[in-house]
DNA sequence: ATTTTTTTACGACACATGTCGTAAAAAAAC
DNA sequence: GTTTTTTTACGACATGTGTCGTAAAAAAAT
């Protein structure tokens, strides 16, 4: 097996980079205090992890002060963009509308939401007349 | 660690429970068959891979006739439910609009689609207005 | 019935992932 | 400058996953 790279951090992996997308350049510690308001883990095993992104070129370092400062590599949206496109081929068979109307089916949205959406369409609808 | 049940299929077993879910029941060998049609991968890790599916109860099996017939447990439906679930907390911190905004952003659709999903939006309001 | 082919059952491996513990190194307190 | 606290570096382990090889069992051929 071998997956080559693109991008697949696991979800522990993601959960960091969610954080460090917030509050980037950010300490083990800092990461850790806030993963902890969310889940049980301790702080070696956030730090371990961690230290396993930065092997993989998933995060930078940077040594300044007291502790090292850690930041995401990848920028969220390309991150997003790569774990989209995976989950719609393998769990949509690639049809990305398909998954767009499981969403719509599943959770309904409110009012609101729907006029935004109804209006992001339209605008879409206008460019394809470009 | 220990993710409990739920449901989980890794990659491997969800692209089985896909051919499961278009020929099924099938035979080990016909699995095998469409698999290698996209993949090169052994017989006996097919067979393996379905094995451990059998264990988890993922699937289940009938001797019936020369070998056995193996059938998906789990409704592709159902699967997807949750695994799209899964999804969009981890990807889109709950948010399944954004997952929409997201996909519709990516792949801009053709005017047939926006059409379909205009109309279905028009549903779901009216349907809000009940 | 014996040989050949197919199907099953297992065991094994290499990695990846999640989880820590321990100990060394560095920084902060005193 | 010694003690305490924090941060790092590693090693280790359990489990899950993907991958096969081998051998036994079952079925099909001859």
């Amino acid at each position: 097996m071998m997956k080559s790279q693109a991008f697949h951090p696991s979800e522990a992996e993601l959960e960091i980079l969610e954080v460090l997308w917030r509050i980037e350049p950010a300490s083990v510690r800092e990461i850790h205090e806030i993963l902890s308001q969310s889940k049980q883990v301790g702080y070696t095993t956030t730090l371990k992890q961690i230290q396993r992104m930065l092997d993989k070129g998933m995060v930078s370092r940077t040594g300044s002060g007291k502790s090292h400062q850690y930041s995401a590599v990848a920028k969220k949206s390309e991150v997003r963009r790569t774990l989209f496109q995976k989950f719609v081929d393998s769990t949509f068979e690639g049809s990305a509308m398909d998954l767009v109307m499981h969403a719509l089916g599943q959770k309904k949205a409110s009012p609101e939401e729907l006029e935004k959406l109804m209006q992001f369409l339209e605008k879409q609808k206008s460019k394809d007349h470009e």
